[in-house]
DNA sequence: TTAATTTGTCTTGACGTCAAGATTGTTTAT
DNA sequence: ATAAACAATCTTGACGTCAAGACAAATTAA
């Protein structure tokens, strides 16, 4: 059975026959699988009336573990988000009494992030309906095959940079 | 060697034990290496003055074959975007005169989108350095893994609904 | 004539980056 | 020890990109 990319690959090999374009089987999949599942998690999060960037917020608060609390700089850096983008995202958190904002003790010119009983109330309830989708999602590849997909792509995103923190 | 997913994983069993969170490790993984993979790509595509999304235009009708004309129709289907986002992006590609509109004859109330000789300049030359760029992001993999990859991606596109449409 | 199709426009809204600014902390130099 | 310089944190606002959706215009087909 063939997708799209190979569609695609075989129309530059086709086009272009002096091109390799066998990279675009992995980028191009890649990008199309990201962009697929993100569509059909939306559905998801609007069920909760949650959008995927304010569902990134909360379950990156709820993972840190009690009390439920990070700093600003701490939130965009774990989201890959510039410093602006999240105090936007922390204002209609905020306003919709999701998260709480208060001072932070150890330097007054910063401020700490809370999850609220209600956000995470929410972010809880989200969060197996979540894994249920993504669950769903991914129901075509059976045991094997997930596990040697999660090898390959942690192979690839720790080329790409991303490493755990754990082992700086 | 582990990644930020590892983390990710970790810290949902460590506050919520009783959620099996090993969706996320391939859902988690594949936005993540898809948005890394994009922001690299993105200065790829900006040494050549395009965005991704003008570079998406150009190279569907660079596919395509001669004489490089598609219909607003065929583009939006085949880049995944709304009929008003494909106008849009039209309208810059014309005014940098890389693509033309013209009648098309088979269809008064239609309108053909061709690739003019710059387009076509243009994207060849932003092909080159694409795909360099592409085997660059993904030369931590080996031969053997990058089909290994590729089928496993391959089994998840077609379970998502992404089928050639040579096989329709 | 009527209905269906297709393209394009316009509005709306979400979201992000970037640069600048106010405040507070930290370090350096005298 | 003090003052000055420098750095970090968060917020703000300007700006740009992108997409969806409602609608209009044009054309074809029945």
């Amino acid at each position: 059975m063939q997708d799209r990319v190979d569609d695609i690959v075989t129309a530059w090999r086709s086009v272009r026959p002096e091109l390799d374009p066998s990279p675009i089987g992995i980028v191009g999949r890649l990008s199309r699988a990201a962009r697929l599942i993100e569509r059909r998690m939306d559905e998801d999060y609007r069920q909760h009336d949650l959008s995927a960037a304010e569902f990134d917020v909360l379950a990156t608060l709820r993972r840190s573990g009690e009390p439920y609390r990070l700093l600003p700089t701490e939130l965009y850096r774990e989201t890959m988000l510039s410093s602006g983008a999240m105090t936007a995202r922390l204002d209609k958190l905020e306003a919709r009494g999701l998260v709480a904002r208060g001072p932070n003790p150890d330097d007054r010119r910063s401020v700490t992030v809370t999850l609220t009983e209600a956000g995470l109330h929410v972010v809880d309830r989200a969060m197996d309906t979540h894994l249920a989708c993504e669950d769903r999602l991914i129901n075509a590849l059976s045991g094997a095959q997930r596990s040697a997909l999660e090898g390959l792509l942690r192979t690839l995103l720790v080329s790409l940079g991303d490493r755990s923190r754990k082992t700086e």
